[in-house]
RNA sequence: GCGGGUAUGGUAUAGAGGUUAUUACACUCGGUUGUGGUCCGGGGAAGCAGGGUUCGAUUCCCUGUACUCGCCCCA
């Protein structure tokens, strides 16, 4: 007996409809953005994901499935989308195409991580970019559009906050002062292991601790606001007003820092108000260093990831109605070896005709065989009898839902499977 | 990486130191010659692995593993 891979789902027939439902939502407003599709490969070189998320992170540190491939090559496992995505900018030479490049993706995403509620290791995220222009209003379209795709979906207990980490200036100076804020003060003997870490590596990381003692210093921290240059607030003030315009609400939370470094000036996050935890639907915000840190030339950038697994499973914790896509299915049957080939040539005929139809086995009783289209939700049975007299209506055609049946010559079921198709 | 819970047919469950291991759903066959959804009957199908205690363990204990939930972090 082989079983899943820890942390891994199959995602069986029964739930198909809610991918699907997902997919033809967010595809259908991405088109309507303005959005063009992008498939990277599954693995990249892991150098690309060091530098693109960074050293210091969590993802990288711990999280990445990387391995040397027979050919001695370091390969990862793409830990997130954006990386790729902006390799595969630079290397397409996408700059040379109308600017901003719009685009989206859909692709499974590996981190190796303690699986729970809300957490696997191979999850699915659905994201979009806008590379190559640095308009806040952009930072503000890709924050309109996660919102839209939830509420369009029928998501209705989801909050946006949003904050600003400003550019890299900005932040070099309140790192600096937020660890000197931290060493001097009586913070430094606290019992908090991880941010006696986070303080080596990644300060920002701070403002996120939920340990309690944690919690007091961060209140009275100094805050990035006072540290942000005046084209940081600028920016930030246009994306807020992009967001009024929308009538999206949103709360600004000054400790929301991201778990990737690549980010600059705008984040966010859109959580749900149905889990305790786990429940990040979407993080993203600008990255305006990142291309340039992966080799291409400065230039700008704003995206979004959202979680599809999560956001499923929002849908079905709030029982969102799926629009079902019911057509026509016949099963076809007969009741004897003589008709039986008859019943293939019918099946045949109405499968070029594009009409969903089987074939029932022929060793099982009418009985058997009405109860299996029963089960299986077959809108006609089509029975065919004894052939001997070709004229003769020796087909029968019955409705299942209405129960009502009629008999036929092989010239009326022909013209019944056109009509239906 | 740390902590809690759980482990019985496909699914969901019951139970007791010695039973033919309960029940429901699902599946499958049938309930007179070729007709479903209700009803009735038959059938297949199970105690995670290893060790210990015991005359005897699926049941008690330990270890492992898996699942699950929480922390960290993230989507």
């Amino acid at each position: 007996m082989f079983n899943l891979i820890r942390g891994t789902k199959d995602i069986l027939p029964q739930d198909q409809k809610y991918w699907d439902y997902f997919k033809d939502n967010a595809f259908k407003l991405a088109d309507i953005y303005g959005f063009e599709r992008i498939d990277t490969p599954t693995f990249e070189m892991t150098d690309l994901f060091l530098r693109g998320i960074g050293i210091g992170t969590d993802i990288v540190n711990k999280e990445t499935y990387t391995f040397l491939d027979r050919g001695e090559n370091n390969i990862t496992l793409r830990p997130e989308g954006t990386a790729s995505v902006c390799r595969a900018y630079i290397q397409n030479g996408m700059h040379n195409d109308a600017q901003p490049k719009k685009l989206y993706y859909f692709t499974s995403i590996f981190r190796y991580e303690r699986p729970q509620s809300g957490r696997l290791r191979e999850h699915h995220q659905f994201g979009i970019e806008t590379i190559g222009n640095n308009d806040p209003e952009l930072d503000g379209e890709i924050i309109n559009f996660a919102w839209t795709l939830l509420k369009k979906i029928g998501l209705k207990q989801i909050n946006l906050k949003i904050n600003t980490i400003g550019n890299k200036n900005d932040r070099n100076h309140y790192i600096k002062s937020l660890s000197k804020y931290y060493l001097e003060s009586k913070w430094s003997s606290s019992e908090c292991k991880d941010c006696e870490q986070r303080i080596k590596i990644n300060p920002l990381r701070i403002l996120d601790c939920k340990n309690n003692d944690c919690q007091n210093f961060i209140a009275s921290a100094p805050a990035m606001v006072d540290y942000a240059s005046k084209s940081t607030l600028e920016h930030f003030e246009k994306v807020k007003s992009y967001l009024d315009l929308s009538e999206i609400p949103y709360t600004i939370d000054s400790k929301l820092v991201r778990g990737l470094d690549y980010y600059t000036n705008t984040v966010f996050e859109i959580t749900s108000d149905q889990n305790k935890s786990q429940n990040a639907l979407v993080g993203g915000g600008r990255y305006d260093g990142l291309i340039e840190q992966l080799g291409g030339s400065s230039t700008p950038g704003s995206g979004f990831g959202m979680g599809v697994e999560r956001v499923i499973n929002e849908i079905i914790s709030s029982k969102i109605e799926i629009p079902s896509k019911n057509r026509e299915k016949i099963l076809f049957t007969s009741i004897n070896k003589k008709s039986f080939e008859q019943t293939i040539k019918f099946k045949l005929l109405a499968r070029n005709n594009n009409i969903k139809s089987e074939l029932s086995t022929i060793n099982r009783s009418l009985k058997s065989t009405m109860r299996y289209a029963n089960n299986k939700d077959f809108s006609h049975i089509v029975i065919v009898g004894d052939n001997d007299e070709k004229n003769l209506n020796y087909i029968s055609i019955k409705n299942l839902s209405t129960g009502k049946q009629s008999n036929v010559n092989e010239k009326k079921l022909s013209h019944f499977l056109n009509k239906i198709q």
